[in-house]
DNA sequence: CCAAAAGTGTTAAGTGTACACCCATGC
DNA sequence: GCATGGGTGTACACTTAACACTTTTGG
């Protein structure tokens, strides 16, 4: 029912090879200890907001794109850093929206599929057992992306990396799914602050498809009349030459975002549509 | 020009007095690494918004209070600690509204103050002083709370804590200027979702003083009459049998909260209110 | 009795909302 | 040609925004 992408691994994955010891310990020197990143990557195809998910393959439980901090990186930059690593998309729309710090995140987070995984045995340097089993504060960032701009890349370490519909995620380990809740009442919030149709459209989409978003992130219907009056008032979409063909019956327009005036109109808000 | 209050210290300032090496040894492992909180805190006193501000008597730069995380202690309870040890106040209304992570924060924020105490000194030993200028991620919140109701403590430690207008900050040490910012910006759009009105104002106001803090958040002002009918249509003021006397002139009438109507008018936003 | 602040109601302009018809397209 | 979705305009209701006079109080 979901479309499964292949993904580049990123460096938190990569220590589940063999060498995974060596390379690991030399990482975590690099790393801020106690904080986390976690990602809630969010994109639209066929009228669904979707969310990445990963997973090992033989694993029952998905969990949320995350990683660490290098010591000399901002944590904006991480969030960058770790998105990309995984998508391979540069340029991404972040924004920070939470810090999860309860005190007993220990072991309810990426960790625990580390221990599932057994990648934490006995002979694991006790360095790299306190390391996992510390106490992690993570912080939230979500991400806004093109769903066709998401690059499928080889299967490496049979890592499942695929789309789910916001209303229907999966068992998720840990405190995952607060924050996929967090981060989607943060969307809705700031839908009317931050460009959010720039980011989750292809560059020239329809004004139908452009209500489909609004309507899904806000979880309500919407007249069209009234839709398409509202938003040609912002200024913030020109009109193309010519249509979206191809599609059954009549060929909407095709719009594109006028950034400037997108920008303009977002400091104010766009807070009367919806 | 601002009022002086003296309030009790907390652990970090604790660190201040002559058993400074043993005491603070002994907390930082109980610290979580890389992770301080700032707090902003708000009050309202004859129209002028308002933050609390500490720093040394002899020193220039003031600073907001901040304090560390113990192991065992949700990121939320070490706010409301660290903020209780300060002011003297329990059930404080405090939201988380950033992280900040630049990776140069490092010996850029109150660990500053300790360095131009000469508190670290050569014979200062090593865990301490790399603990105190290792990297830390900073979690923002801010407060609300009832300028009448901060208890003023003695002064143990040398240590100013005042009220300043937000139209008139002093030089703070680090990067406290954006904090600060981020924190008036975060209570401005959250005015119409989180009750404000009434974390900041006594149990007992009249409408324009309500209507003054409005106007002082907001940095707008905003038609008497307007606001009174809007205020008074969403029902979650009640106005009681008589009027604030004592005052020059007509004596208004004083008003409560209905915590119920309050709570309920705010889920959907009053954002109808300016 | 005067100055300053508080209380109150009405109206015009603007905006949200509801609604119906015609057009384009693929089957 | 017909079913389906796309494009557009208008009327009504409601809300906002502007505005002036009277009342209260202390000095």
């Amino acid at each position: 029912m979901f479309l499964l992408v292949q993904i580049k691994q990123n460096a938190f994955f990569c220590m589940m090879n063999e060498n995974f010891n060596e390379s690991f310990r030399k990482k975590i020197d690099q790393f801020l200890p106690s904080v986390s990143i976690d990602l809630v990557v969010f994109g639209f195809h066929e009228n669904q907001l979707k969310i990445l998910l990963l997973k090992n393959k033989d694993k029952l439980s998905w969990g949320l794109p995350s990683g660490f901090i290098f010591l000399n990186e901002d944590l904006e930059d991480a969030a960058k850093r770790i998105l990309t690593e995984k998508t391979g998309i540069e340029n991404i729309f972040l924004r920070q929206f939470h810090v999860f710090g309860r005190a007993n995140r220990t072991r309810e987070n990426n960790r625990e599929a580390l221990l599932e995984e057994q990648l934490v045995q006995d002979d694991t340097a006790d360095e790299i057992k306190r390391w996992i089993l510390s106490r992690f504060v993570t912080v939230g960032y979500y991400a806004l992306l093109e769903y066709t701009e998401v690059k499928i890349r080889p299967d490496i370490f049979s890592l499942d990396c695929s789309w789910h519909d916001i209303n229907a995620i999966p068992p998720v380990i840990s405190d995952h799914n607060a924050i996929i809740d967090a981060a989607l009442q943060t969307l809705r919030q700031q839908v009317h602050y931050e460009p959010v149709g720039m980011n989750l459209l292809p560059e020239e989409f329809t004004l139908p498809e452009l209500q489909r978003l609004y309507e899904t992130i806000l979880g309500k219907s919407i007249d069209r009349r009234n839709f398409q009056k509202k938003m040609l008032s912002y200024n913030i979409v020109s009109r193309l030459p010519r249509k979206r063909t191809g599609g059954a019956y009549r060929s909407p327009y095709l719009y594109r975002f006028d950034e400037e005036h997108y920008a303009q109109a977002l400091k104010s808000g766009l807070k009367d549509l919806w």
